[in-house]
DNA sequence: ATATGGAATTAGGCTTACCTAATTTATTTT
DNA sequence: AAAATAAATTAGGTAAGCCTAATTCCATAT
């Protein structure tokens, strides 16, 4: 028996705690709601008595590993729809986060798998988010931010740590996609705007805060 | 602005009046929602007041147009929803109700329009009920229960009048699917049993119980 | 060690969608 | 037509998830 709301607190609680690596505030939960901090204490309070939630008052909550299992499973599904979106129905990267809010809440495991199977098995999402197994496992990447990179380096664009329509728009009409081979051919010290050859072809300036958001592997 | 709750009364109140043809009673939505006649009356005055039915105290309500045409988006949404559970999921025609009922509740006219091209603009749903259009109109069809055929008559078998599990998995079972062309042999007077040729091939006996559920086409 | 400003909590309320019990209305039966 | 029965409505109440306003807690600066 888990509430619409209950599966938002957990996710919202997942993802915050995946950024800061700390115990998540009660502000912070009433930003990404959209709710009142006084609805946010209240809520707790109700899923701490449940052990979704371990509460520690004024200072904060975690996720229990049953919490974490179901902001787990949510997001799963939450990617899986993203991919079937985009492969299936033709829709741009950008244009699928609001319609998975919305599909992640469906209940069933068989359509899951089914899904799945449909899908080929996917193991990441549209946006090179890594899609956790059904039993809230997931496979580690070694992605870091371009930004960490050398001159030099030869990588491959793998994700975006940010997910706002404005950058995923500014990298479609940059021509700048999931899997491109990037060779950083020089980076300004000043502003580390990254002088880069993708595909072997065209060249591309990126600022720093759009290097800070490319996600990429090392190759070779 | 429109809830689940208000979604899933609209709907039961299409498909009350669809199936009886009079004003809707307070007992008859109680019964199909599962919830008590009061919870009833309640909810029927506050969508009365927002025109999406017109209500007569004691004796039952009926759609307005706005109300309709909510209902029909629904009943679209579910039906299209069906078909790719079956056609591309792979789920059977018993299957796919339940998770229907839940995916039917999700809002977003780009993914039903790219939904409905997925899946090649299908006209009706696995067990052969019309698919409205996006305007809430309906094809209209030319099928009658089994039961008011004529022996010697060739038909098509097109649609099911009862949704149940168990017919539908009777049929299954018997090898009877959706586009078998049936041909009526012989029909026992006394009972109204039917001896049917199926697909030229195969002789099935259907009691009146089945004949009257299975909706059928005559051809030529 | 204390004052202060921001974060969190408590107190008290609201709305939605449900409930049971009591009452009224409508339909049958006698 | 009156009585009995069934259906519908009204009255009063609950839980979930939200709100604002008031208060308390806590970190930091003085």
């Amino acid at each position: 028996m888990t509430s619409l709301a209950e599966e938002n607190y957990l996710k919202a609680i997942y993802k915050l705690h995946e950024r800061t690596g700390t115990m998540v505030t009660t502000s912070a939960l009433a930003e990404t709601l959209k709710v009142s901090a006084a609805s946010v204490t209240d809520f707790i309070k109700k899923i701490a008595a449940k052990k979704l939630v371990s509460y520690e008052k004024s200072k904060g909550v975690k996720l229990t590993e049953k919490g974490r299992l179901i902001a787990v499973s949510i997001i799963r599904k939450h990617r899986l729809w993203e991919v079937w979106l985009v492969k299936k129905l033709a829709f741009k990267w950008d244009e699928v986060h609001e319609i998975a809010e919305q599909l992640e809440h469906v209940i069933s495991d068989e359509l899951i798998d089914h899904l799945n199977k449909h899908l080929g098995f996917p193991t990441t999402d549209p946006h090179g988010d890594a899609i956790p197994d059904a039993k809230g496992q997931f496979a580690k990447t070694n992605s870091k931010p371009m930004l960490e990179c050398a001159e030099g380096d030869r990588v491959k664009f793998i994700g975006v740590a940010e997910h706002s329509n404005s950058f995923l728009q500014y990298l479609t009409k940059s021509n700048v996609n999931l899997g491109d081979e990037m060779l950083i051919e020089s980076i300004e010290e000043f502003d580390n705007t990254f002088s880069v050859k993708i595909n072997k072809k065209e060249n591309k300036i990126f600022s720093k805060d759009v290097v800070k958001n490319l996600l990429v592997a090392v190759v070779r």
